[in-house]
Formats: structure tokens, sequence, C-alpha cells
DNA sequence: GCCAACGTTGGC
DNA sequence: GCCAACGTTGGC
């Protein structure tokens, strides 16, 4: 099973929209980077966890786990032109972008901020894309050991 | 609100 | 194919 953090911003779409879903599921859409694209539409399996992680807000910060619940499918937001996401440059029959379903699996029982996960960012973290200096990518892996070691930072907290 | 980092675009 | 210009992300 693979692990990934996600992120979007609270104001936009947060884990209180997440959860106000029906059946707190919601596709992923609006992902418009193509190393982001290629784990959505080849890595991501249903049944993979990913952190919900809130960015461009004070202090950004992982605040719960999503499950994936359907796998990597054409991002139907790319073919409307009303949409935020239009991309006039993709054609139905060869899709550019794509999206995964997640659902809500629980919500942190604290934030584990930003500042936070930087104080690892030379041991249990090392690595971590998310620390990683200008890093934009809004989809990233989380290996497993860096999985188990937020959790441990989300119970000692 | 600022701005560094980064990806994309398009002229050549 | 290079690279300057531009737009976006996202921490601060």
């Amino acid at each position: 099973m693979g692990y990934w953090l996600m992120k979007s911003e609270p104001d936009v779409f947060g884990i209180d929209h997440l959860a106000a879903r029906p059946d707190q599921t919601e596709p992923w859409d609006g992902v418009r980077n193509y190393q982001a694209r290629n784990m959505l539409r080849d890595q991501m399996k249903a049944g993979d966890l990913a952190f919900f992680y809130h960015s461009n807000c004070d202090p950004p910060a992982i605040v719960g786990v999503v499950q994936v619940v359907r796998e990597g499918y054409p991002d139907a937001t790319q073919f409307d032109p009303e949409a935020r996401y239009y991309d006039p440059k993709s054609a139905p029959d060869n899709p550019r972008w794509y999206r995964v379903d997640v659902k809500l699996k629980r919500r942190f029982r604290r934030d584990v901020t930003l500042p936070e996960l930087k104080t690892h960012a030379a041991g249990a973290l090392a690595g971590m894309p998310l620390l990683a200096r200008g890093n934009r990518l809004s989809v990233m892996p989380v290996t497993p050991a860096q999985w188990e070691f937020i959790l441990s930072l989300e119970r000692a907290g």
C-alpha cells in the first residue's frame, strides 16, 4: 500500500469541506502539474492513504488522513470552458489531466505543523519533498517510515 | 503583501 | 533546443 501527501488551501478546499461532502468523498481535481499528474494517473492505488495538508495558511499543517477510493481517471474540469481548471489544449480522446477520488479517513487529533515537521528535516524526515526548499508539488509520495514517524508526532502532541 | 523558486511558454 | 519572460505556488 502506498502513502502520499496532498496539499490543498483551506480557504479553497480544506478538510472541513471534505468532511461536509456526501460520503465524505470528493474528486481531487485541478492538478495541473505533470509530475503530480503522473502520480495521480499511474501510481496511486485504491486503498492508499494520504496526509491532507493545508497549504498557504498560517501555520501550514497536516490535518488529517484520506484514503484513495477511486484510482486515476480523467479530470472532467479540463474540458469545461466554465471551469477554473479548463485546459483548451486537452483533447477528450487524449486527456491530459487526471484525478483520483479521496475519502476522509480521520482528522488528526491535532495539527502537525510545518514548523514542527521541519525540526525533523535533518533526522527522521530527511529527504521528504515537502521540506525541500522551493517545493511546489501538490501531490507527493511519503515513505512508510516517514508515515509512521508523523503519526507518532501526532500521538506525542 | 512580498518574493524566491519553479514550471511553462514561445520567440528565435 | 536554448533561454528570457511570464505566471503560479506557497512560505514567510
